[in-house]
Order: C-alpha cells, then sequence, then structure tokens
DNA sequence: GTAACTGCAAAATATTTGCATCCTT
DNA sequence: AAGGATGCAAATATTTTGCAGTTAC
C-alpha cells in the first residue's frame, strides 16, 4: 500500500498508457504526464498546482482541457472544498475501474493545504426528509493531517 | 424598541437589524436587502443569484464585499459543492447564535439546483486514520428534491 | 491520411483593489 | 463630524472559445 510514496517505476508509463488507452484517449505527453503527476503525488491538485509541476511545460488551455476530458472520461474527479477552489484527485478505484461516483472521504490540511483521499473510508449512509432522493454524496473533512501533525 | 417607522413586515426587519447590530455592522440597504433574501429564500445563494433577484440594484462590488463581510462575521457561509461554484447559506443556528462551524448536511438538487440546509440533519462522526486531527466536516449530498420529485 | 490534440490569440467571466463620494451613527 | 459603506473605474485572475498548425494512430 506504499504506492503514494514510490519514485520512478518502469512499468508506470505502461500504465498510464493502459488508463488513457482504455478511455479511447489518445497518448499524448501532457496527458500522460499530468496523469503521472497524479499517480506520483497521490494527492489532490488544482490547476495552478498543475502548471507549476510540469514547469509551464503546457500550455494553460492544455491543462484546463486534459483536466475536463479525464473528469468526462472518469480518470479524475472534481473535489468540493470549503474554500471552493477546484481541486481534482486520481483515486485507485476511478483509475483501474472507470468508476464515476466516488464514495469515500476527502481531507484537506488547514495547515499545508493538501488534500488527501482516504480511499479506505467510505461515506456514511444518510437519511433524508422525506421526497428527497440521494445520488451523490460528497464528505469533506478538514484539519491537521498525520504530516503536519508530528 | 424597534424603528418607529418600518414598513412590511416590522418582525423581520427587525430581526436582521439585530443581526446586523449584534454582529456590529451598520444598518444599510445592501445588507438589510441581501439578508432578506436568505430568509425568503431558505435556499443557498450564489453571488449572481443575489445580483438576480436584488435586480441589479445594487453594485457587483458591494454584493462581493457584503458576502465576504457576512461569511467573517459568521453570519452566512459557503457550501462546498461537486462542481465548485460558490454558494453561500444563512443558517438558522448561525443566524441566531452566531456559530461559526456549521455541520449540517448540505442538500443540492440536480433538476433545479435549489440547495437546501438540512439543519436538523448533521454530519456523522468520522474515524480519520492515525495522525490525522479534524476540525470541520462538510457533507453535501447531490440527488433530486422534494419538489422536483413529484 | 485523418481525426484528434495542442498552442496561441482573444473573448468572456469572475474577483479584487483604489479612490472619491455618500450614508450611518 | 467621523468612520465606515458604496459605486465606479480599472486591474487582476480565471475559464472558455475559435482556429490554424501539429501529432497520434
Amino acid at each position: 500500500m506504499p504506492t503514494a510514496f514510490l519514485p520512478i517505476r518502469p512499468d508506470m508509463k505502461a500504465t498510464i498508457a493502459e488508463i488513457l488507452k482504455r478511455n479511447q484517449l489518445s497518448i499524448t505527453e501532457s496527458r500522460t504526464k499530468i496523469l503521472e503527476l497524479f499517480q506520483d503525488t497521490g494527492n489532490a491538485l488544482s490547476h495552478s498546482m498543475i502548471e507549476q509541476e510540469t514547469g509551464k511545460e503546457f500550455d494553460r488551455v492544455t491543462i484546463y482541457r486534459t483536466l475536463q476530458t479525464f473528469v468526462e472520461k472518469g480518470i479524475i474527479h472534481t473535489i468540493p472544498t470549503a474554500d471552493n477552489s477546484v481541486l481534482y484527485a486520481l483515486c485507485k478505484e476511478a483509475c483501474t475501474q472507470g468508476h464515476h461516483h466516488d464514495n469515500h472521504v476527502h481531507f484537506i490540511c488547514d495547515q499545508c493545504n493538501t488534500t488527501y483521499c482516504l480511499d479506505n473510508i467510505s461515506t456514511p449512509d444518510i437519511k433524508l426528509p422525506k421526497g428527497f432522493i440521494q445520488t451523490q454524496t460528497d464528505l469533506v473533512v478538514s484539519g491537521i493531517c498525520k504530516n503536519c501533525n508530528s
């Protein structure tokens, strides 16, 4: 389960290509690099973070379009945040199975601002008032993360 | 003593004035009208909705500043949404007691896009991984609301 | 070769800031 | 009267769109 910390894995490229292929997307440099970034960091990223981390290698617009495509294909998903900034995250299930509904909890650190996908904590069932039908649940917890708490 | 020369709904005006006063804010037309709007609709509102509903009576900037002030004072709060649009809501507890933490569930209707504060449903306790400290929980459920479901 | 993707330019939209004027207290 | 609030202008930031050139397959 230490997948989050790993450096460069030879088969990672292959995996990324597979993800793209599986979703009928052509394998381009921007898509590969951006997906790679999500895998390497393991955390949620914003548009500007991606712009930074890729060293301005890609056009701002390309990043917008890439993220949009990934969201449409269910490769990544947006995370609702308390400050309403736009965050995207690649999650294991979504990544490997193309799921669209991510029913896990997200955690945002107030200190370092990192967002974690807590994949193994699923969202609880909520009993809604009469007449309301539930299709999706987003749960965001904020506080201090394990790195800042030491 | 409430003001002597008051129009339509003395009760509500007084209440709104009280809220402002309690928060050391001067009672101005924009603040009163915007607060009134939140009370009247009972739902979450976006900046543009407010602009619409107030009939362009106030400057765009004034609305931004009013909302920001209200958030700072804890009169309203932002709601994290799945599509990352910025929504604000006045909630009963926050309104009457000045609470800052709103631990209730929000519901967004996929059909009519209305956002409800489900004040009487509180957020569940989440067991976080070791090392994580929780300070706030935001839970947003989306689906079909009671109005659209009939 | 063709369809899809990218980069550039520019438009459209959203948000913030400075300042002079007006309003609340 | 004084300080805060508003409106206007403009700066800044964010996101979208059109199109021509390039790349993946």
